[in-house]
DNA sequence: GTCTATAACAAGATAGAC
DNA sequence: GTCTATCTTGTTATAGAC
């Protein structure tokens, strides 16, 4: 691991306290312990708590960013990129088991809170949603490429909340399992004629 | 309307104001200031927030299974039935879309919470589980009728999720739709000879 | 100049005594 | 019902170390 700055430490740390405990949750006696500073020494590097949300949003982002071009770099086929979104379930179970989906979970938060981060927030779901959307294109299912892209999403969305509640692995996987069968039919559908 | 005790009248507005703002983003003086009393004469009623919470779940509960019992009056068929529950997402549009469902959001906002309330909220998820499991068991498809009513639920909450987030009423209309089509799907595998 | 620690601030919270 | 106590929050001011 490459040296960290005292800022990168902060925005880590606050990413993930974020996510386990919720924004308005996390104090910033919350971040400075987990990053063995003083309160007051946090103002040097951010002017206030919001623009640490901020920073982390942007972290979020990019990591987001990242992993979708590693997965389109990855997967030859349109679908096999989607089974990789699909399989973020299944790989990051245990997270999603005790603290949700990291992005749902935020902006949910947000959207109770009438945050002004909101619109930001939403764009990691944008994210997702275009990339889904270009991998549908990409299978010929071209003019309902973007409301098959906000179904898979929001299958994830549901799978991750209910498990969240119930700390269902089970659940999850049979799930999963289905939203793997959905888009083999998906498949299945753009490759026959037209009806 | 009916007269309501001062206790009935806190709970009632710590009821719309945690949908609205979350648990823990409202404070004592928002219940307060919304019912007209004193901060202090609720220590008269409720000992303390959580135990606010406690009584705010309660009435949730009773709220839902009331619904439910009407819903099972009203349809005859189970499939009408669960359709009565696929329409709350149409019929609650607006709330949804501005403040998410009250169900999942308290759900992942006590979870994140790691919040004592987390059992007892959850049971409101339960009670719509094992009414639609019942449901769906009535339509013949025994097996797996908790797992159908685990999906159903499911699909609903990603849907609450996604529509808060982009406020799509399009899109949550046609999820609706889409429900509504694999129910009908259910019902005919039901009726169907066993493959 | 770069970074950090300490102290104190006002506003807000819950809790509770009177 | 009023009034207070105490704690925590985000925030600022200031002073010191590398």
């Amino acid at each position: 691991m490459s040296v960290q700055t005292t800022r990168d430490q902060i925005i880590e740390a606050a990413d993930l306290l974020f996510y386990r405990q919720g924004y308005e949750h996390t104090s910033f006696a919350d971040i400075a312990g987990a990053v063995q500073i003083s309160r007051g020494n946090f103002y040097y590097h951010f002017k206030s708590k919001d623009e640490i949300l901020d920073a982390v949003i942007a972290l979020r982002l990019a990591n987001t960013q990242r992993m979708l071009e590693l997965w389109e770099a990855e997967g030859q086929h349109p679908a096999d990129r989607i089974r990789s979104f699909i399989n973020i379930l299944i790989a990051n179970r245990t997270k999603i088991m005790r603290y949700g989906c990291p992005v749902g979970t935020l902006c949910t938060e947000l959207a109770k809170l009438d945050h002004v981060a909101q619109t930001e927030g939403n764009r990691i779901f944008t994210l997702f949603r275009d990339w889904l959307s270009r991998q549908f294109a990409l299978l010929g299912l071209e003019p309902e490429a973007d409301a098959l892209a906000m179904h898979i999403l929001a299958r994830s969305q549901g799978v991750a909340t209910l498990a969240n509640a119930f700390h269902d692995e089970v659940f999850l996987r049979k799930e999963a399992d289905q939203m793997g069968d959905w888009l083999e039919a998906c498949i299945q559908k753009a490759s026959a004629p037209q009806s």
